[in-house]
DNA sequence: TTTGAATACCTTGCAACACAAGGTACTAAT
DNA sequence: ATTAGTACCTTGTGTTGCAAGGTATTCAAA
């Protein structure tokens, strides 16, 4: 059995997942695994499995599109972009997790009652 | 195809679902219809068909237990209250959330540079 | 007394998707 | 040529939200 707690951190992680790449992306290019350091470093740990599949749907979906650059070490990096479609999307989900925000923090202060 | 929002929202609704309940439950006892209700009211859109198995896992798990109570109008209701062990959790969950709270919009002003 | 409306419960089947595990490939140093 | 480091990607599994459909109770009107 798994803990309760672990398991739900998973839970709320998911559903901000593509909001957050987003939001990197919005600042600057950057490859997979960078990404991934990235989100470490808020403490949104998200493993490789999630996050290549997840791109690739990005990129489908026309919110990313990518280039390869030569890397001062190792293999060429995918160096994923947000487009002007992505930004727009973007903005929707900013509104997105304002709502959300806003609903759990009514439901907090209102249970203090 | 989908709208990506519309589906986004959805995404990150779930994230936050088992904490929403544990944080209405902690303030009174509710019954799945109320629970559903008073979600909707904060822009927390929830269906039935996830609503009962839910409760019913956060039952199993512990989190919470029920009683029976006649209704003024129509069939008995089934009222949900949080236990002990529900509480603790809901601790570590109010943790969660803030982690991620602040997780995003740590990248949010990051990605404002 | 049966029909309908409102309320409340619950289950089934499908689809989405995060992740663990495993795999490929390029570069540089030993 | 072997190893270490970096970077890419895929497969299989399990969880779980949801739409749709179903059951049961109460009360009021026909």
């Amino acid at each position: 059995m798994e803990s309760i707690i672990e398991n739900n951190k998973t839970q709320m992680r998911r559903g901000v997942l593509e909001y957050s790449i987003l939001l990197i992306l919005a600042s600057g290019d950057e490859y997979a695994s960078s990404i991934i350091q990235k989100l470490k470093e808020v403490d949104i740990i998200v493993a490789e499995g999630t996050t290549y599949p997840l791109l690739i749907r990005l990129k489908k979906l026309g919110l990313l599109t990518y280039r390869w650059e030569e890397s001062p070490q190792g293999p060429p990096r995918k160096y994923y972009m947000i487009t002007d479609y992505g930004r727009e999307q973007l903005a929707g989900l900013d509104a997105a997790w304002d709502e959300l925000s806003r609903g759990i923090e009514s439901i907090r202060n209102g249970s203090k009652a």
